[in-house]
RNA sequence: GGCCCCGUCGUCUAGCGGCCUAGGACUCUGGCUUCUCAAGUCAGCUACGAGGGUUCGAAUCCCUUCGGGGCUACCA
């Protein structure tokens, strides 16, 4: 019933940022920036922040930020304005004051002057009557004398949307056909008592007045799309210039409860300090609750925008999975060119103080970066393994010590830097030809007992990257003054 | 309680009445490769919640049931 006929798609993301935007908040705005994308619309970033107790200036400079760093732009919103603005809610209070004002006079609402008590008490009673709870009525036709009664009893009044008898239907692009009977969708408040706007009146008007066509949000306000349409009608909004919904899915925790602090980690921000590629976490978001139809799943930003719509949206809901994400991210990282992997490990290894960040120091990361790169899923975990390149304060693990004190690896090492000193050109090639030649060929021994030891006494650690790489990177004098230091232990 | 949404391998999914003895990916297990760890590669395990229909034929359509979730605020 409710269609986009001739009109340029424009799909909104509207957080109430109430914390650090999550997992659910971004797989939404991935969703709603594809599908803008897609459709060679127009993408608009709303602040709805009419619940000014839960909403701070600081969680709403992180979902700037957070949507920034995921490379989701905007076409419409903070910063970079637009026609239709501002696009923080609490900066629109007079236009939505406006309306309420409008819908008392039009008699679509009323001034409600039940107080919480005698609510709570109605409802209480539904509920033991086992009927739908709701707002019963009862200052819908009030008479001036009764009105001037509460008034002077000192009443505050909120403004409470009249629901009419009949029902509300739409089209859902997800779900389909969608019908709610009145009965279950009570007269509703639309500003509180001190005039403020709620969020059921806020995200109608601004929905309208910013010539928003597509609607994608959680399946949490399904629900509530009844009392949308409602201020819709109110507004006087021409039925083809309703938005069109569609509910995604939610992103379920691992224990299937509701994704949450308690039950994983949800902040973006935690994603982005582990290291965590954006457009991993993009690749991996899409695929919760989407899919592209056939089997593939490795997507750049640019063809997710090109396949994306909502159709293929499923209805069911998704847990998240850290293991995927683990594995996408690990399967962008080593599709990054030496370039790109040493512009996004630099941070990490300053930010853990590996290094400082001379050109010296950058100049051997660089070339460490290649025998490193298929061996990590995350970039927080590069100054542990490069930390032995670059450490002035060398020493064996503890518990590696005993692998290395034992008189058949002493052996192994006193050979290795007999052999390793004639070496005329320190490369990993030609340590590894003399170390082969002598520990496996000449001595007998097998591999990974041989090189383990050697591998300790530079790195170590029994778990190192390829040892005579590292070796190379290492340098002769700090690779046999270890290997030295580890014959005394 | 009421209203609403949802239900395929452990997880994400493909599937839209015959191509399904159900495909892919991640995880897990085993093998290969191998200087450790990875990466790579091969193989394997494991699913249509249950019960009724409709039909020549159902994972696909209908009903019931069970299970999960949401809403039920002067939150969003």
């Amino acid at each position: 019933m409710s269609t986009t006929a001739g009109r340029q798609v424009k799909v909104r993301f509207a957080p109430s940022p109430t914390g650090d935007l999550h997992v659910g908040n971004i797989r939404t705005a991935l969703f709603d920036w594809a599908y803008a994308r897609h459709t060679g619309g127009s993408f608009l970033f709303r602040i709805e922040d009419t619940d000014t107790t839960r909403v701070t200036d600081e969680y709403i400079n992180a979902a700037i930020d957070t949507l920034k760093w995921l490379g989701l732009d905007w076409d419409e919103g903070p910063q970079v304005g637009g026609d239709n603005g501002p696009y923080l809610q609490s900066q629109r209070l007079e236009i939505y004051a406006h309306w309420a004002a409008k819908f008392i006079e039009q008699k679509d609402a009323y001034y409600c002057y039940c107080t919480p008590i005698e609510l709570e008490a109605v409802r209480e009673a539904q509920r033991a009557e086992n009927q739908a709870p709701g707002y019963n009525g009862h200052c819908r036709d009030l008479t001036p004398d009764q009105i001037s009664a509460y008034k002077t009893e000192g009443r505050g009044a909120v403004v409470r949307m009249r629901m009419p008898d009949g029902e509300t239907t739409f089209t859902d692009l997800i779900r389909g056909e969608m019908a709610f009977d009145h009965k279950f969708v009570p007269d509703f408040v639309l500003a509180r008592a001190d005039g403020s706007p709620l969020y059921t009146l806020a995200v109608a008007v601004d929905d309208i007045l910013m010539k928003v066509t597509h609607v994608l949000r959680g399946e949490d306000l399904l629900s509530s799309t009844p009392r949308q349409i409602r201020v819709y009608q109110a507004m006087g909004v021409a039925l083809e210039d309703y938005p069109v919904f569609a509910h995604l899915p939610f992103v379920m925790g691992a224990d299937n409860a509701k994704l949450s602090k308690r039950n994983g980690e949800v902040s973006i921000a935690w994603y982005r300090e582990k290291g965590f590629l954006p457009e991993a976490i993009c690749n991996y978001l899409a695929l919760l609750g989407w899919s592209p139809g056939d089997d593939r799943e490795d997507l750049t930003m640019k063809e997710l925008c090109e396949l994306f719509t909502v159709e293929k949206v499923n209805s069911s809901p998704a847990k998240f999975d850290m293991k995927k994400l683990e594995a996408i991210n690990g399967d962008k990282i080593r599709a990054l060119t030496i370039d790109e992997f040493l512009t996004w490990s630099l941070p990490f290894l300053i930010k853990s103080k590996v290094i400082t960040g001379s050109e010296d120091e950058i100049a051997l990361v660089k070339r460490a970066l290649p025998i490193i790169q298929e061996r990590i899923i995350m970039f927080s975990e590069i100054p542990a393994i490069l930390n032995f390149l670059f450490t002035k304060s060398f020493v064996v693990e503890a518990e590696s010590v005993a692998k290395v004190s034992d008189s058949a690896a002493k052996e192994v090492l006193e050979r290795s830097l007999t052999e390793l000193e004639a070496i005329a050109n320190w490369g990993h090639l030609e340590i590894e030809a003399a170390l082969r030649l002598s520990l496996i060929d000449e001595m007998g021994l097998k591999p990974r007992i041989a090189f383990g030891a050697v591998r300790i006494a530079t790195t170590g650690s029994v778990i190192s990257p390829p040892l005579f790489e590292s070796m190379e990177l290492l340098g002769r004098e700090a690779s046999l003054a270890r290997i030295r230091a580890a014959l005394t232990l």
